[in-house]
RNA sequence: GGGCGAGUGGUGAAAUUGGUAUACACGCGAGAUUUAGGUUCUCGUGCCUAACAGCGUGCGGGUUCGAGUCCCGCCUCGCCCA
């Protein structure tokens, strides 16, 4: 056996090797243990660093373990192929963007399985290609059968640098997720997919997602924004001049009705589609128009954020309060947005916007809310009172609980019918219109005698032209093809002409992990037998900025494609896994998320070549929590190294003594994988240090397996490792040792090289193989606790005396309370803090410590 | 402004969920091996102290025999929603 750690000679030998015996290939039909552990496609944008690695890495270790662990586990891997990047790949150098994906992917595919991340590649799925697409298409076809997707004209976010629209969802902080540009509003003709249809369901499934992180639930709740609340329309006072127009009321939602008796005006968003024609022809009609010319120019998050002056114009008309049948001024107003209703009941003494706007245009303000003290004074209040209360001044509502009389009030106009109780979300239909090339076309057709026809099914993949012209100009570049755009009617036959927006690429990934499992069936999107049988996945691992968008899309798709009859479970991912971004300085000298435009990428070629795959595994998961963020150090690379050398260099010298005739049988002894597991070791037999390094042996396989089937604990898990080899450092084994120490020992390094297979593959199997055993570390049976080894004849216990540690006992660990507190109280320095003291309480926590309170 | 999470050595971080605070690693210091550097192997490493003792988990209170962990109030940072 080589004497130093050959890292680059065995890495290569062990991926073929794997690859040769198909060791991931799973047979999806005769599985009878199905584990589906799935990790996020990635899009091939070029390289990898090694902070995407990690999504990798731990995915590649908890599917090794499960496999390890007797499950039939499942890990596809494909390619999120679609999107911006390889098209504006294709304006700046020319490159198409197919083939400008297909090179990525070759490179990404050398990277992974450089790192010894192995899939099943058989069942690889690309997004970006016919045979993937064409079910895309298929499945928009069915949504739009079942009228969950639909075109509507609406106002829509526009980035102007990426030269499309974008979902909401695509809008963080008011611009582009993707470049950082500030994003418009436009008003155009999209698509749309019915989400808001599933927003209930959206909802209340997220109490059954028991394995997700809390933390997703509740962004993804608060994203859905239930709230409940009441509808009322406030009558349209007729206007002065006698001119007619036809708007009798202009409704409004509210979750404060109970405010309402202190509502003091209305406020219209400047997109109010009746605002133009309520001002019609009076004297304020100019000024309102200016005014929503200005508000146009302002993004929504503008006009959100507090910093900014709220601002608005009066429209010279008035509207009836329907509970007080008051006059009150109808505005409109920059904070107020289109959604919903576009209408603000104004409520200056409970809401702090209405507050300040109401100041500022001296408008008046009522208090219709008081504090539970009494306290309140309208005169004094310098800002808005928005707690709960008991209503004032309310009428005959006047005296109730504030919530209560939420119920009450909404019932009332329920009765008077100017209004009723609804519920609104926060969550808008998804828009997935793209005028760009990379995408799935939208397989429509437009004609002039039929309208807006579905392309037939047969006719599917709607292939994209390869002679377009690419440019960003807001013309989805599809327009450029004739020979795309002029096609036939699928309903009269007659010239007909392509929808040419293509489908957001989140389509594409919101149904990926159903594909995987039928990934060659050239005859169906989905094969439910075999969906049903593996999904939901088993575990699902990810970055934590998919959090809303990708997981909430793909609960939609689940969803609705089980309503659609194809499958018959309504959740994709029984357990989610997120894990933190690696980040490192960067030459600013502040910690940012890798990322090539920082500077602070680490690529993973350099280490590889350096230290080996399992180095870089090893370190990747040994970083920290793997659900939290972690900064990359390289001297921290060199821990991990220096740690699997060590693990090599005990094997290597010792090699004799492991493989020596005469050492009693253990737990993996060569040949012993075809007998199953053989029986453990005899602790009666053993003598103590041998005791106590087979004992902490057993406490690791423990530590490790509770740790791994709990969390994903990998930092501990290797620590426990690492205590793991200087307990066997600690034994100091050699020639002369017994062959019961020698069998401990065997028994101790066996364990090592199974226990750190999944995190270090490579040097576990070539160690598994130098131990004696036929290849295939992963075939062999994860290690369990041998219980009587756990067992200790005497435990050392902590004496506290009032709460500070005085001394240590050892008692027998069968002893009794009254032994072990006679033991505490007979300690020497024990004696010592007790003498001129009295004894006033003692309290024995068994195997831990006893406590002895004095006064 | 609301919600959730976090704050522990010089550094990354542990702590069986109320029971010996700082496991494991990095770094640093000392020594051994080596002709040298590197490697490897010992030993040491929270603060203060000659030692005993004392003090230590962002700050201030509380509950408890016992609090990093639970409760109340603050400060700072991160994320989501406004």
């Amino acid at each position: 056996m080589q004497e130093n750690y050959p890292f680059q000679g065995i890495e290569k030998k062990w991926q073929n090797f794997w690859d040769d015996n198909g060791v991931f290939n799973t047979d999806l039909a005769t599985a009878e243990n199905p584990y589906y552990c799935l990790m996020m496609f990635p899009y091939p944008s070029g390289k990898l660093h090694v902070g995407h690695g990690r999504n990798y890495i731990i995915g590649d270790a908890v599917a090794r373990y499960k496999k390890m662990q007797g499950f039939d586990v499942f890990t596809p891997m494909g390619w999120d192929s679609f999107g911006l990047p390889a098209e504006n790949a294709a304006i700046k150098t020319g490159t198409p963007p197919a083939e400008y994906t297909a090179a990525n992917i070759v490179t990404m595919k050398e990277q992974l399985r450089a790192w010894g991340c192995m899939y099943d590649w058989d069942k690889e799925v690309t997004s970006c290609m016919p045979d993937y697409y064409k079910w895309t298409q298929w499945l928009f076809l069915q949504f739009y059968k079942q009228g969950l997707a639909y075109k509507k004209n609406s106002n829509v976010n526009w980035c102007p640098s990426c030269a499309t629209v974008l979902a909401n969802e695509q809008v963080v902080d008011g611009v582009c997720e993707r470049c950082d540009s500030e994003v418009d509003q436009k008003s155009m003709d999209q698509w749309f997919f019915k989400i808001t249809a599933y927003a209930q369901r959206l909802l209340d499934d997220l109490d059954t997602l028991d394995g997700w992180p809390t933390r997703v639930k509740t962004m993804q709740k608060n994203w859905i924004g239930r709230s409940e609340g009441a509808e009322i329309n406030f009558p349209v006072v007729p206007r002065e001049d006698g001119a007619g127009d036809n708007i009798d009321h202009v409704a409004c939602y509210t979750t404060r009705v109970d405010t309402i008796h202190g509502c003091t005006y209305m406020a219209l968003a400047p997109e109010h589609p009746e605002l133009k024609n309520l001002v019609k022809g009076l004297p304020q009609e100019a000024a309102v128009l200016e005014f929503i010319k200005a508000s146009s120019k302002l993004t929504n998050l503008d006009r959100e954020a507090d910093e900014v002056e709220k601002e608005g114009r009066f429209t010279g008309r008035y509207l009836v309060n329907p509970y007080t049948g008051e006059k009150i001024e109808l505005w409109v107003g920059n904070y107020v947005l289109m959604y919903g209703t576009g209408a603000v009941m104004a409520v200056p003494a409970h809401d702090h916007r209405d507050f300040a706007f109401a100041k500022k245009y001296d408008l008046p303000i009522k208090l219709s809310i008081q504090n539970p003290e009494g306290s309140l004074v309208l005169d004094e209040m310098e800002d808005a009172f928005t707690e709960d209360g008991t209503c004032v001044d309310s009428g005959p509502f006047s005296g109730i609980d504030n919530r209560e009389a939420i119920k009450q009030m909404t019932a009332h106009a329920e009765e008077q019918s100017f209004g009723k109780g609804k519920i609104n979300f926060r969550l808008r239909d998804w828009l997935i219109s793209r005028q760009r090339y990379w995408g799935a076309p939208i397989p429509m057709v437009y004609c002039d005698s039929c309208g807006v026809v579905p392309e037939k099914e047969e006719n599917l993949p709607i292939l994209l032209p390869t002679d377009v012209k690419f440019k960003a100009e807001g013309e989805s570049p599809l327009k450029s093809s004739e020979a795309f755009m002029n096609c036939e009617c699928p309903k009269c036959g007659g010239a007909a002409t392509r929808e040419s927006d293509t489908m957001d690429t989140f389509v594409d990934s919101s149904w990926y992990f159903l594909r995987y499992l039928s990934a060659q069936d050239s005859a169906q999107a989905i094969d439910a037998a075999t969906a049903n049988k593996w999904m939901p996945v088993d575990q699902y691992i990810g970055g934590i900025e998919h959090a809303i968008l990708h997981l909430l899309y793909a609960r939609f798709f689940t969803k609705a494609i089980k309503d659609l009859g194809l499958i018959d479970f309504d959740e994709p991912f029984k357990h989610l896994f997120t894990q933190g971004m690696i980040c490192k300085k960067g030459p600013d000298g502040n910690l940012h998320k890798m990322s090539k435009s920082k500077g602070n990428v680490v690529s993973p070629e350099e280490l590889l070549e350096k230290y080996g795959a399992d180095t870089v595994r090893l370190y990747t998961l040994f970083i920290g929590p793997p659900e939290k963020e972690a900064e990359w150090q390289d001297t921290g690379v060199e821990g991990a190294s220096r740690f699997l050398k060590r693990i090599w260099r005990r094997i290597s010298e010792n090699h004799d003594i492991l493989c020596g005739a005469g050492i009693p049988a253990c737990p993996s002894t060569p040949g012993a994988e075809q007998a199953g597991r053989p029986a453990p070791l005899d602790v009666s037999t053993m003598a103590d240090p041998d005791r106590d390094l087979y004992r902490k042996t057993n406490e690791t396989i423990q530590h490790i397996t509770r740790g791994l089937d709990g969390a994903f604990t990998f930092n501990t898990a290797i620590a426990a490792i690492m205590e793991l080899m200087n307990a066997i450092d600690h034994l100091k084994i050699s020639d002369e040792s017994s062959d019961s120490a020698k069998g401990v020992f065997r028994d101790a390094i066996e364990n090592v090289v199974l226990l750190i297979s999944p995190f270090a593959p490579h040097i576990a199997e070539e160690l598994w193989v130098e131990l004696g055993h036929a290849p295939g570390v992963m075939n062999a049976d994860w290690p369990l606790v041998n219980e009587e080894a756990l067992k200790r004849d005497e435990i050392e216990m902590v004496v506290q005396v009032n709460g500070k540690v005085r001394d240590k006992i050892k008692v027998a660990s069968s002893a009794s309370k009254e032994e072990i507190e006679a033991a505490a109280l007979a300690a020497e320095k024990v004696q010592q803090w007790l003498e001129g003291k009295t004894i006033r309480k003692i309290i024995v926590v068994p195997g831990r410590l006893v406590n002895i309170a004095v006064s």
